[in-house]
DNA sequence: GAAGAAAGCTAATGAGATTAGCCTTGCGGC
DNA sequence: GCCGCAAGGCTAATCTCATTAGCTTTCTTC
């Protein structure tokens, strides 16, 4: 019988398609090993385990988003790449309901990779904030109301969380509308900086 | 032997503590069962299964958080509303590690205690956005970013996101004077309502 | 063409969920 | 007080999945 010519990247990537086609939580080995049409063991070969698999797939998600997030910025500052990249997120999220979860473990300070692939997102952020005069501490604070708005409303909208009949679309410009008027006016955190 | 005299409360507010004790994803009926005295199947005389447990517990910790938001509104109103409401979020999210993202289920339509906590806490968010004066669709995307925000924010907290070293308090404040900010000067749609 | 590492396999173990079916407790009605 | 019976708890059996151990086979390399 000649072999399935594995590799940890087929593996993952297999594993990333059936996180999307059934959801993170329903992800198990024995789905992907039978999906590659090997035995389930033989993932051992090429990852380490289940937890592991878990933590390569949000890095390859991460990667992915902080592609989108960049390719998004490129080109635009102000309220434009604001939107551009809050649009990118949201999409990636939408399009990938299984690796987005993944994509928000923290990275594993063992893979190189997959601190690179956080950095550059948290970077695609902070490079729209100086387009708004934000630095410092204040970058820190604005660049997390930014992610905690967005990752925010793209799982609570995945979870199915916003019954009111009202266009989920039109809430999401709202809120990035909300995020351009907060960063252009952001508060002062009344202590010296 | 002596019954052990469980009820359907008892077993969910077990699984209550332990999901707080070792994260919602570790909890088990084993578990719960242990933890009872009991054999695993006997939970089943109570609850239905590991799924039905888990939407009770939903129902459970929005309750939960569904009053202790009401509570923080009380007798506030504007901004003071606002902060007070934020700060009840995440410190039940803090307090309930495992409760808490229990608590983001959508209601089970066929439990009306469970739709009417929801309700409950949608209702205090509301209530805070009327003193801003928005209502009808405003209302509703102002209720979404406000939801999204605290609860991106205390998610992206649970998960040991937020790596820099600025406190993470301060964050949050920010995070709240920019929704303050952004509520009191709400983004006009532009469309008629 | 042989050696050896790598890749795959089967078998065995163990946790957890679920279902079936038994046994007993303890309450309500007499 | 006692009887009946529903409900609560149990054991046993089955299933799925994860993991480890150890064997076999296939390539690749010299």
């Amino acid at each position: 019988m000649p072999r399935a010519g594995l590799t940890p990247q087929t593996v993952v990537r297999e594993a990333a398609r059936i996180a999307d086609e059934v959801g993170l939580e329903r992800l198990t080995l024995a789905a992907v090993a039978s999906r590659l049409g090997v035995a389930l063991p033989s993932l051992y070969k090429h990852v380490r385990g289940a937890d592991a698999l878990n933590q390569k797939l949000g890095a390859l998600a991460i990667a992915e988003l902080a592609d989108e997030m960049t390719a998004a910025a490129a080109g635009r500052a102000g309220r434009d790449a604001l939107r551009a990249v809050a649009a990118a997120w949201r999409d990636y999220a939408r399009r990938h309901p299984g690796r987005y979860p993944a994509a928000q473990q923290v990275p594993a300070p063992d893979d190189p990779e997959h601190v690179a692939a956080g950095r550059q997102a948290l970077d695609a952020i902070y490079a729209i904030l100086r387009g708004y005069g934000l630095t410092g501490d204040d970058a820190v604070d604005a660049a997390r109301t930014f992610r905690s708005a967005v990752h925010g409303f793209v799982t609570l909208e995945a979870a199915g969380g916003f019954g009111m009949p009202r266009g989920v679309d039109r809430s999401y410009e709202q809120l990035v509308a909300a995020l351009d008027i907060a960063f252009r006016d952001w508060p002062d955190a009344g202590s010296p900086r």
